[in-house]
DNA sequence: GAGTTTGAAACT
DNA sequence: CAGTTTCAAACTC
């Protein structure tokens, strides 16, 4: 809940919450410019709105979970809001719903806090309404949205109903904490009936909405609905994205407003489906009115309104991202000050922000949709200070062992709805104390997203599961949300973190133990170290310690934002990439198509980056960090006796040996390579040498020689996450350095060197590569790591890269502003890899680019990625195999636990 | 629930 | 950089 201590937090500066808490008292919105807003705003304005959120929250800094939280390229691998998508996601907004009943249930026995939740809601309400800051949330949020409601739209208009019943029944204006998340027992009935109702229509409404000309179905629409709506979709449709009235309604963001409107524009412009989409929404959502049972004739404008806005607040609530779109195409004043009216509206309306950013991002080819994914990620923090509600966001894929844990363990969807469940629990907690409640909620929220995951690849949500659901989409599409999940998670226990110390270490350790298996959170139990140090998982993952932990005198708060930063800084100073993800994940050489025939990496490929250390467990137990993250073992590793379930490290050698034959074919082809070097290179690469997909690679290399050289090449340093490994011949072990770090400055040792590399790479081999990789298989993760050729040189890859529909581009936004700031120090990289994987030194470099023969052609990549995010050029389908099976895994531990 | 084990992080 | 210490999670009883 919104904690009196987050409005009043002063953190000016950076504070994550300032924004948050901006939107809820009157104080002007604090937009503060920082190198990476600067950033954004260059590339659009929305960005930078974005960015000041940014700046906000406590990941913020230039630390390296943000960047590595920031979008994947998945959102490539989305595909435009088309009739049919949309229609798609009807669908799974339909199984959505049906599912919504087990909600239902939840919901019922969590009743009790709702009224609790009420009275917090009317508090908040006050607070919210004071300003009109409110309103510029909706506004800030409505950007974002378009995107989402190109693709929701159909869950949007789920919504809308399920806003219209909560209209009805709470026509006093609040909202049952029911109807916010999940819609009321009535109103998921409703929906369900709706939703059933819908799903048939849904499909012909929106195609022929698409298909027939948007001011037709907007006038007949707004004839049909209330006219408060029709003023809304006026001002929506005339301007849509015009700054100028959003200006005029949002003074607090006026820098927002501009980039948003401008980010908007471009984003519509780029992505004409998405505005489709979004006015199918609107007109479905009329649509519904009608049709659904819900008395919508008889709704005033503020009725209609209090709809929209308690759509968007389910929206927001139960998925940031139909909320965004709701709000995006509704965005009217009055429905901003009514849904400011309820307390949740304002941290629904945060996650809204923030997811909403996070859909256009995973819905975004462009490079303004990544930066806007990005931003939404750093925007994130904010939500954490205010929101008492934490938005679903996917949560950690894969930073650091802890997100990726959860994630994996969850397996996306899971990993979404537990991360809801988890809101739910912390919003509840507060108001409500009967644990039993807390677990029913979750349960249900498990039961809802369990089946959803091998559903839609991208469904917006429209309801808790549906959250989920997309939560899911987002991580496969490659977001890494899991710190600022976790940090929404955190700030809706917000002040309550008092409570947490409060509470009996064992109470608190028994909601860790079981918040980490069955959350899908995991959560510290320092004492010592104040959570302060990377021995605090909270911390490691950038985000704040929350109800969940049993931490003692901890620090790691947005009380102590300042310092947390501090100490994110000098722990980062010493080990750039300590923030880092642990897990990498490959990068997928080949193109899409051969993926699907079985090469297609899926996370079990994922590999710790630094490999495990264990000598007693043998990695079958949480001790060792490969079997935590559910990835196997790789040569990175140097623990004894490795019988990980995962993959043993004595296979992955294995394979790296078949591969590095197959490479010696494919370099006879090309070049001649020192097979020892290949070795090492593919060693290096975890992603094709993984043991799960051994033949496949090796079959792939020794066949498409020449391919896999492309691929490698194009493949160099990923950006993604942290480090991207090039593959270099290496001597086998070298002792550990630091941390990734080596690997990552080895790659990119010296920025200059490294942009070179990465120049020259895709210059020089793009041509090739070109031709064979026009399937658009990603080779660049934005990794934060690798130094950003300048935009010229950017150009000259676009052009490699446009196949991909602008991945680059995307990537390279991706590319954490840190990584990118050449002026930031860069800790020199040993030539050592940590893991033992040998570097080679930066003579390779400077080969790269001139011969053939250089490190690059083993094409072995490293990525760090999080292991729950999915490969970028996998499908989504895939994504969600993978993902499923990983949260069998976790399942399957769990119950073994 | 207390105590032990384990391995990563931090330190020297 | 290797070795040691510290730390907190994971695990066992």
């Amino acid at each position: 809940m919104d904690s009196p201590k987050l409005s009043k937090s002063p953190i000016p500066s950076a504070s994550a919450f300032a924004s948050a808490s901006a939107s809820i008292s009157s104080s002007s919105s604090p937009v503060q410019e920082s190198p990476f807003s600067n950033y954004i705003s260059s590339l659009s304005p929305i960005k930078h709105d974005k960015a000041a959120h940014v700046a906000q929250g406590f990941v913020g800094l230039s630390s390296p979970p943000l960047v590595f939280t920031s979008p994947r390229i998945n959102t490539l691998g989305r595909p435009q809001s088309s009739s049919v998508e949309i229609s798609q996601k009807c669908e799974g907004d339909k199984k959505i719903i049906n599912e919504s009943c087990i909600l239902e249930r939840s919901v019922t026995e969590s009743q009790g806090l709702v009224t609790d939740i009420k009275n917090e809601d009317n508090k908040d309400d006050v607070a919210v309404q004071l300003g009109s800051s409110s309103e510029c949330v909706d506004e800030y949020l409505a950007d974002p949205v378009e995107t989402d409601c190109a693709k929701s739209a159909c869950s949007v208009k789920l919504n809308l109903k399920q806003s219209n019943n909560v209209l009805q029944s709470s026509v006093d204006g609040l909202l049952d904490l029911k109807n916010i998340k999940f819609g009321s027992k009535n109103n998921v009935g409703r929906e369900v009936d709706a939703a059933q109702f819908l799903s048939g229509q849904s499909e012909e409404s929106i195609e022929r909405k698409l298909t027939s000309d948007e001011k037709l179905l907007k006038i007949e629409n707004e004839q049909g609905s209330a006219q408060g709506i029709s003023d809304g979709f006026q001002k929506f449709e005339s301007d849509r994205f015009d700054l100028s009235s959003k200006e005029k309604e949002c003074k607090n963001f006026g820098p927002q407003k501009d980039g948003r409107g401008d980010g908007c524009s471009n984003f519509l412009q780029q992505l004409p489906g998405s505005l489709l989409g979004v006015q199918s929404y609107e007109g479905f959502a009329k649509n519904i009115g009608g049709d659904a049972d819900v008395p919508v004739h008889s709704m005033t404008h503020e009725a209609s309104e209090l709809q929209r806005s308690m759509s968007r607040r389910c929206l927001q609530f139960g998925e940031a991202q139909p909320e965004a779109t709701a709000t995006c195409s509704i965005s009217t004043n009055r429905a901003n000050n009514i849904i400011s009216s309820t307390s949740l509206a304002t941290n629904s309306e945060t996650e809204s922000l923030s997811s909403s950013h996070l859909d256009l991002s995973a819905k975004s080819r462009t490079r303004q949709l990544v930066n806007l994914s990005q931003l939404a990620m750093n925007m994130i923090p904010q939500c954490y200070g205010n929101s008492s509600l934490t938005v679903l966001k996917p949560s950690g894929i894969g930073l650091h062992l802890n997100s990726i844990v959860n994630a994996t363990s969850m397996g996306q969807g899971g990993t979404a709805s537990m991360k809801l469940a988890q809101a739910i629990k912390s919003t509840s907690t507060t108001s409500c104390q009967t644990t039993e409640n807390i677990d029913n909620c979750s349960d249900a929220f498990e039961k809802v997203s369990t089946p959803q995951e091998g559903a839609l690849e991208q469904k917006v949500c429209t309801i808790a599961g549906s959250a989920s659901e997309s939560l899911f989409a987002e991580e496969s599409v490659g977001f890494h949300m899991t710190p600022n999940t976790k940090r929404k998670f955190s700030s809706e226990d917000g002040d309550g973190n008092d409570m947490f110390d409060q509470q009996s270490p064992i109470k608190k350790r028994k909601k860790l133990s079981n918040s980490t298996d069955g959350d899908g959170c995991k959560r510290c139990n320092c004492k010592k170290t104040k959570c302060l140090k990377l021995y605090c998982d909270c911390f490691a993952a950038g985000i704040y310690c929350a109800e969940p932990c049993s931490c003692q005198g901890c620090f790691n708060r947005p009380e102590y934002e300042e310092t947390v930063l501090e100490t994110r800084k000098q722990i980062e100073s010493r080990n750039p990439l300590a923030f880092a993800p642990k897990i990498v994940q490959p990068v997928t050489e080949f193109p899409l198509s051969n993926r699907e025939d079985g090469n297609r990496k899926t996370p079990s490929s994922a590999r710790h980056k630094r490999g495990c250390n264990c000598k007693r467990s043998m990695c079958l137990k949480k001790y060792c960090e490969c079997y935590q993250a559910n990835v196997g073992c790789s040569i990175g590793c140097r623990c004894e006796g490795c019988k990980n379930v995962y993959g043993k490290k004595k296979d992955y050698c294995v394979t790296e040996e078949m591969v590095n034959r197959s490479g010696e074919i494919s370099e006879s082809r090309v070049a001649a390579k020192p097979k020892k070097e290949i070795f090492h290179s593919e060693l290096c690469d975890p992603y094709h040498l993984t043991p799960l997909t051994p033949s496949v690679q090796c079959s792939d290399h020794g066949k498409n020689a020449s391919i896999s050289r492309l691929l490698s090449r194009r493949c160099l340093p990923s950006p993604e996450s942290d480090l991207t490994v090039l593959s270099y011949a290496k001597s086998p072990r070298s002792p550990r350095t630091s941390d990734t770090n080596d690997i990552l400055l080895e790659t990119s040792s010296s920025s200059s060197k490294a942009r070179e590399l990465t120049s020259l790479s895709r210059v020089q081999l793009d041509p090739r590569s070109r031709s064979l990789t026009s399937g658009g298989s990603l080779h660049w993760h934005s990794s934060p790591i690798m130094p950003m050729s300048p935009l010229n040189d950017n150009k000259k890859l676009q052009g490699l890269d446009s196949a991909d529909g602008g991945l680059y581009d995307i990537l390279e936004d991706d590319m954490p502003e840190v990584l990118k700031d050449t002026s930031m120090p860069i800790k020199p990289v040993k030539a050592g890899s940590p893991n033992g994987k040998r570097v080679s030194p930066p003579h390779n470099l400077h080969q790269l680019g001139s011969s053939s023969s250089g490190p690059l052609r083993s094409g072995r990549k490293f990525i760090l990625k999080a292991v729950p995010s999915f490969p970028p050029l996998t499908p989504c389908i895939d994504a969600k195999g993978s993902c499923n099976q990983s949260r069998n895994n976790f399942q399957e531990n769990r119950s073994n636990d």
